[in-house]
Formats: structure tokens, C-alpha cells, sequence
DNA sequence: GAGTGGTCTAGACCACTGT
DNA sequence: CAGTGGTCTAGACCACTCC
């Protein structure tokens, strides 16, 4: 026989499939469906945690259960690289003509940042391998929140590291209240004469922290994606590392490899 | 005050990090470290299922607790496809040379395919859109099962598709006995004259259904990488789809763009 | 204050594993 | 078989949200 809470929670699935409970609506409270399937509060609380760790429900606690609305997945293309790289200069060139009607465009398409927040650090020793400095090198650490437009919940959190001794040739570049930046990260180390050669992305999975489930409005037990992008320059130096945690169920990331032709 | 399986949750932890408990062994049984730490089996268990989420633990029914060792990380370039490409020419010509002995060198360096399964199955929809051909259209469907070359659980399902009708050409490519196919995917279509342009990779990650967690030995909670691999040849045709899930907590993903130069 | 989900207890019994 | 984790019960009380 299969396991009680594992029947109701194929039940409240079907329901939830069939269009019985629609996006949006609130289930009965746990007490209620406890008696209604004549089970214990807890056996249906383990039914309801089955299902919130599908996405299929949201928990609110003091509120209810709610059947959830498929929320938008936001689309990462790894040609916004390029596209970014392009526009670097563009901006650049608009500046010399125009003046500055920069600030209405944001750093990318589907971000905008509404929160910057400057320190500096030293290197620890992960950092520091990978931009092959000293342990213990100051870095400027950049850490911003963004959100969608539509004044969702925000949508990623992103830690960026430059070398602060390469960075202070532009004094600019050290105050947050210059963020959102036009033309963004590629712009910015425009500006320092560094151009860029290409960016390395890493991607794991794991669960959120406390921490992040908090800030992205997550729920126990969804992932999240870790990536870790480093940018290398024209001479092969590292020049920025950005750790970016990207809630695993709204995010999909596209990456397209082109090939050598024979 | 903190909740008291998370204080639980912690202290274990510490004891890991710390390396009081070691990777490997076994932890009390759950009776007892309630006992130790003054508290209900239930709420013990809320303590383990958290350090179970985060991967700290394993949890084996009838047998124990254990922390986790380290699982190596299995490192998934986006380099390969590239390398595939400049293989697949290189196995044809030593084909003609020597003979085969390919069979040693499998589909690609960290795989081995210990089984395939073959079928035919009419498109889908999802699947007619990407391949731009009617719905019904019908297509080879193969089922692989890959395997680390240290004999550990198995690491990836990968089920790839190829319009049928496109294959026929080499009737060699219908049958399962031919697998592992020396000089992968990228050689059995070099057969058919088809050379591939790019490449491009489509990744979300969610919770494994029931299936996969059995077949991948992933434990509930643990997320999966669920990667669509979409080939496009050099006449801008889409060739071959592959639909992959990897282990979210073993699995690295590393993407390199590179970027053109001003 | 009323109603909700979250935490916690103290057990009982079942299912799985190894000897 | 003994020992383990998995499921399930029937409650109590706390923390949160809304009115």
C-alpha cells in the first residue's frame, strides 16, 4: 500500500492539475484537511510538504496554503555577454556626443539594481586563486539586489569582486551612489582601458541559506543556482569575479556554444 | 530564542565542520541523540532532515545516519562540445587507417555508456516545436544510462532524440548494439553528412521526481539539473535534442563565452 | 481576538537491513 | 533476530497575520 500522506498528496495534485483548485486559491486550513482526509495534523502537514517542494503550493504562515500561480521564468542568455560587450561602447560613444541620458538604461535587459552596497575586503584564499593575487590583496566587493520590473520579489542577489589597486584609477568606480551605472560592468572597466576576452560561467545547485530564502522570498526546500562568473581581459587577466544566486525555480539559463566548422 | 532543531541542526553541524564526526561514519541512532540532546525523536528528526537537505548527512533506512563524504564533483565544459566536434573527424580518419579500435575510447571523457535503449516515438508537441516539424513526426528516441569510471552510482540520464527519418540513411544508427558509438553523436551524424554548427544549452534546476532520485541513488530533497541540449546544424536545422538530468550536488557547470574583440 | 501555519511532545507500529 | 529509520497518531502551545 502505498504511503498515506503520498495518497493525499496525489490527490491534492490531481485536484490542483484538474483546475479543482485554481492559481491563487487558498486551500483549507491543515485542521480541516486533516479531517477531511481523516488523517493527523502532522501526516498532512508531511502531504503539504511534498507538494510545496514541488513548487506546487506556497505556504504563508498565519495565512494558508495557497495553490500556486506559475510565476514567469526569466530567461539568462549567455549572448547577453556579447550583447553587453557591444553596447559598452556604444554608450561610450553616446556620451561624447550627448551628455548623459544614460541613467534610464539599466545594466541589462531584465535587471535593474536597485540596491548597491561598496566595501572593500581583503582576498581570502578561494579569491585570491582565482584572480591569482596574494592572499590578502584588498578587493572592492559590490554587492547589489536586483529586481524585475513588475515590482515582483527581487530576483537576484549578486556579489562582485574587482582588485581594488586596478579599479582606483577611476574614483568613480568606488562610490555606490554611481550605481546603476550606464553601459554597466563592461563600461565601467572600459574606462581602465580594459577590454574584455571572454567569461567563464561555473553553475551548481544546492538549497538556499536562511540567509537567501529570506532575501529572494524563497521557500524552504526550492534551490538555488550558484554561479560564478569570471571575466578575463584581452591579456589574459582575470579582471572581475560575480557570485550570483539565482532562485532555481524561476531561472532558466541558456547558453549557446557555437563550433568550428571543418 | 532559536528554534531547538535548528540549535540541533547547528551544533551537529559544528561537530562536522569541525571534524568531530567524520565523513563516514555513523551517528548515533535517532532514539539516542534525542536522548543527548534532550529533546523528541520527531524534533530530532526535523534537525536531521534539515542537515540531510544541505547534503551533510545520508540517510539509510534500517541502517543509519552517516556524514557525508565529499562526493567528487563532476565537472561538465561546455569545452566538450567543441572537442567532440574535432574527435568525431579524427576517429573517421583513423576508422579508414587502422580499423576499430575505438571501442576502448568512449562517448566522451568522463562517460561511459553502460546502457542504451532504443525506441521509436511520435513528436510531441514541445518536441515538433524544436525540431519545426509536424506533430507525429516520428523519432528515434535513445535512452542512455552513463556511469562514473569508478563503478559509483550511476551519474546521468540523458534521453536524446533524432528525427527518423534523417537517420535512416545509416541503418547502423537504429540499433542499441552499436552503443557506446565511437566518436559520439557528433560522428553518427558526420555518417548521415551532417556537421554541426552550435550548440545551445537550455538549464533549469527542480526537485527529482521519485524515479529519478531512485535511479540517480539521489536522496529527496536534493535538486536536479535539468539541461536541454538542442544541436542545430550548419543549414540552421535543429538535428538532435537531448534532454539530460544530472545530480544538482555533484554536478559543475562551467560555460565559456568567449567575446569578439573591439 | 480569531484563525492560521510552525514547533514540539511522547508515544505506537511498520519497513528495511544485516547477522 | 535485533536495530535502525519511516510513518502515523493525538494532542499542546507558540508565532504570525488580519480585522
Amino acid at each position: 500500500m502505498a504511503k498515506k500522506y503520498e495518497r493525499i498528496a496525489e490527490a491534492l495534485r490531481q485536484d490542483i492539475r484538474a483546475g479543482q483548485l485554481r492559481p491563487g486559491e487558498k486551500l483549507p486550513a491543515e485542521t480541516k484537511l486533516a479531517e477531511q482526509y481523516r488523517t493527523s495534523v502532522p501526516t498532512m502537514r508531511d502531504a503539504l510538504r511534498e507538494l510545496h517542494a514541488e513548487g506546487l503550493i506556497d505556504k504563508r504562515h498565519g495565512i494558508g496554503n495557497f495553490v500556486r500561480k506559475p510565476r514567469p521564468r526569466v530567461e539568462r542568455n549567455n549572448e547577453r555577454h556579447q550583447w553587453e560587450k557591444d553596447r559598452a561602447r556604444l554608450v561610450q560613444a553616446e556620451r561624447e556626443k550627448t551628455g548623459s541620458t544614460e541613467h534610464d538604461t539599466g545594466l541589462t535587459v531584465s535587471d535593474l539594481a536597485f540596491k548597491a552596497d561598496f566595501r572593500e575586503v581583503p582576498a581570502n584564499e578561494d579569491l585570491a586563486a582565482v584572480f591569482s593575487v596574494p592572499e590578502g590583496t584588498l578587493l572592492l566587493e559590490r554587492n547589489y539586489r536586483t529586481f524585475p520590473r513588475e515590482g515582483d520579489a527581487p530576483f537576484s542577489l549578486v556579489t562582485s569582486y574587482l582588485v581594488r589597486e586596478v579599479v582606483s584609477a577611476n574614483p568613480d568606480l568606488l562610490d555606490a551612489a554611481n550605481e546603476p551605472w550606464a553601459g554597466g560592468t563592461q563600461n565601467q572597466l572600459l574606462t581602465l582601458g580594459i577590454e574584455l576576452d571572454h567569461i567563464e560561467e561555473r553553475i551548481m545547485a544546492r538549497p538556499p541559506t536562511a540567509e537567501e530564502a529570506e532575501e529572494l522570498g524563497l521557500q524552504k526546500g526550492v534551490s538555488v543556482f550558484q554561479l560564478r562568473k569570471i571575466s578575463t581581459d584581452t591579456t589574459d587577466r582575470v579582471v572581475e569575479v560575480s557570485d550570483v544566486i539565482l532562485p532555481g525555480d524561476r531561472t532558466e539559463m541558456v547558453f549557446t556554444t557555437p563550433l568550428a566548422r571543418w
